[in-house]
DNA sequence: CAGTGTTTTACGGAAAACCATAATCCGAAA
DNA sequence: TTTCGGATTATGGTTTTCCGTAAAACACTG
């Protein structure tokens, strides 16, 4: 079992409840940060030290208010502290629901479980403990289960992405172009963008931009 | 101080919480209600029973899942509390922040608190039930408390929100005209459909309608 | 270097959206 | 009934987007 756990939450009522999830398994060397600057923080100082966290317990959305933050949301904290602290177990502990976001989760920062808040969280934040301290198995909630199945739009690229944010923006096609060509952004064309549109349209069977912008908002890809 | 209470709340760790600060007032007379239209029920028999509540802790927000429900919102669930038990005290206990919503609890449904949730919002909550147990003052979180000086934008009515979902959702202006003619709505020509997107891009200092879409969006209008 | 295929760019007509103005409708007041 | 004002609808012209086709650029191969 987990001897040295972190928790990154901001709400005090999930806090208390992970607090005391961990005293069930009567973890006692916890710490929680509000902020995710406080987590790196505490976690580089651990490793310093040489105490290292082998728990890290994150939530993905962090509420913004009068302190300045370099980290704003967990899934940067993870990154970060994946990268200094390759062994350490990360469960990702929020309401997000986007497929997309997840499976990225467990793509890239490498996450050993992801817990849904809900309903039903605490059981299922104890059976994720108890899982990846025991193995390397990962642990995901079953209500988002499916979203490590979804096909991967591989066809998707940076451009497609900045092209979406653009119209999300405001900006008018021709405009756009115009900041490509000045940013020297590879296809900086009417046409292309052009094309790159319609090939969105097609992927995400949109059937006019409006409902495009509509669309990627919703599964949060911009 | 408050002798009954109930608390509609989907998530089990704000209901901990919830549960643990009624215990810090010697309260053990509460029930929880994962739904709404479980908690309408146990507020109707106890009506009936001549065993009121005299206080209701209410989310806002409450997930679907695989459960039918009636009511959905913890806006419906107050309202209809309110209408059945007038004199009962409510607190509306939410992570929502849009000014219009929480004015409309305290104008429309006249609740007695709005606890914003938050890094604090326990200590918020304990000061709102001895506020409004002792007298018939209001409570507002203070992150929250300009909410209730904004204007009103009473400009914006039902009808422009259905055409602005009818935009999100990919229908053409051309093809909104048809639907609207053919279910009898009032301003079905196409010069009104375009001047009231031309008003609300106005209003929402948007440059196009893609714009208009991703800004109403994001402010959770449609 | 010619040949082939892919990607990027250019062009032009069609459709949709945008915008200003004029015509019509409709209820209230004179 | 007539007149007025406001709201709704109609009209026409401009801009933007849409979409297919063609040309150009590039890369790779024999």
């Amino acid at each position: 079992m987990f001897k040295k756990v972190i928790i990154a939450e901001d709400f005090e009522e999930f806090n208390l409840a992970v607090k005391q999830t961990l005293n069930d398994f009567n973890i006692v060397n916890f710490q929680h940060a509000k902020y995710c600057d406080d987590a790196l923080l505490k976690i580089r100082k651990a490793i310093q030290d040489n105490e290292p966290y082998d728990l890290l317990i994150s939530d993905l959305s962090f509420k913004k208010d009068h302190r300045e933050v370099k980290i704003i949301s967990g899934d940067e904290l993870i990154q970060k502290v994946r990268e200094i602290q390759p062994d350490i177990k990360i469960i990702a502990y929020s309401i997000e629901e986007k497929g997309l976001r997840i499976k990225s989760l467990f793509e890239n920062s490498e996450i050993d479980a992801y817990v849904l808040k809900g309903r039903n969280s605490i059981e299922e934040l104890k059976k994720a403990i108890n899982i990846i301290s025991a193995s390397d198995q990962k642990f995901i909630s079953p209500e988002v289960a499916s979203a490590l199945q979804e096909k991967n739009n591989y066809e998707i690229d940076d451009v497609d992405i900045q092209i979406l944010k653009h119209l999300s923006a405001g900006t008018s096609q021709d405009e756009m172009i115009e900041i490509f060509k000045n940013s020297d952004i590879k296809p900086n064309s009417k046409s292309a963008v052009e094309k790159r549109l319609s090939k969105l349209k097609d992927f995400f069977k949109a059937n006019n931009t409006v409902h495009l912008v509509s669309i990627t908002k919703d599964m949060g890809i911009i």
